[in-house]
DNA sequence: GGCGTGCTACGATTTAATTCGTTGACATAC
DNA sequence: GTATGTCAACGAATTAAATCGTAGCACGCC
């Protein structure tokens, strides 16, 4: 897994809303896909266009980026995940955890324990932030 | 710090939204307090009766608690702090990091790396954790 | 009493997010 | 050709969030 930049660009990006961020979470998963595949990814019980309409307008905001294929369109992120993700944490960190990483992972393990391979993989990460920023 | 109980009660709280969790937040820092105190330590430029509103209404929803005291009201969470960071990192545990504890404090991290002295800190939380897990 | 101050309560407006119905374009199947 | 299915586009309706203006109430003071 690799580091994300550290803050990377702060521009007025407006942090998407909980439903763009579940349609964003389905283009992670699958790659670049048609409003058809989103939709059914979803799942959630809501029509197929009202799907089509978010996408249409998260393009417009430069959330998704749309090529045209044969006879339909297919949609990816506009911007890299790794700086959706770190912009969306960033963001609770300051509204809701007092700015502290440490409050915010405590929040999230007390949320749903990590497997102790997990937690192993966050021990080698914390080893590289602090390797990081011994000699950076 | 206290560790957070896992997964405390899972009922129908709609997660607040940013606003109110700007509200959420200055409490937590000032303990119970006005509106105006609060309306105050928000600083943005927003009307006194907007945040009053807000107040009421998260009043309503459970989400603050009132009492009267002399000639104002006072206001304090009405659910434990801890127990609505936990949801809301669940939530977005869950939603942008694909389920995963260790997507999220990489994610953390990137946004704002931690002084040693929090990455220290972390690593106690996740040796606590891991003996919790080891003998429950 | 009449007035200023500091509150809450209430209603309405504004703005943004979400939802869906309908249409037309274009293929393919019959 | 006509019917059928799939898709994007568009407009509009619905819902929810956020904002503020106005009014009313209690108090202390002149």
């Amino acid at each position: 897994m690799a580091l994300h930049s550290p803050n990377p660009k702060r521009e007025a990006l407006p942090l998407p809303s909980a439903a763009e961020i579940d349609i964003l979470a389905v283009l992670w998963r699958l790659g670049p896909a048609t409003v058809r595949e989103v939709h059914e990814a979803l799942g959630k019980d809501i029509g197929y266009t009202t799907t089509l309409k978010q996408m249409q307008l998260m393009t417009e905001k430069g959330l998704l980026l749309r090529r045209e294929r044969f006879r339909s369109h297919v949609y990816e992120p506009g911007i890299p995940k790794e700086q959706t993700q770190t912009q969306i944490a960033a963001d609770l960190m300051k509204r809701a955890f007092d700015g502290s990483a440490q409050s915010l992972v405590l929040g999230a393990l007390s949320a749903q324990p990590a497997s102790s391979e997990e937690l192993a993989g966050i021990r080698k990460m914390l080893a590289a932030f602090a390797k990081k920023k011994g000699r950076p």
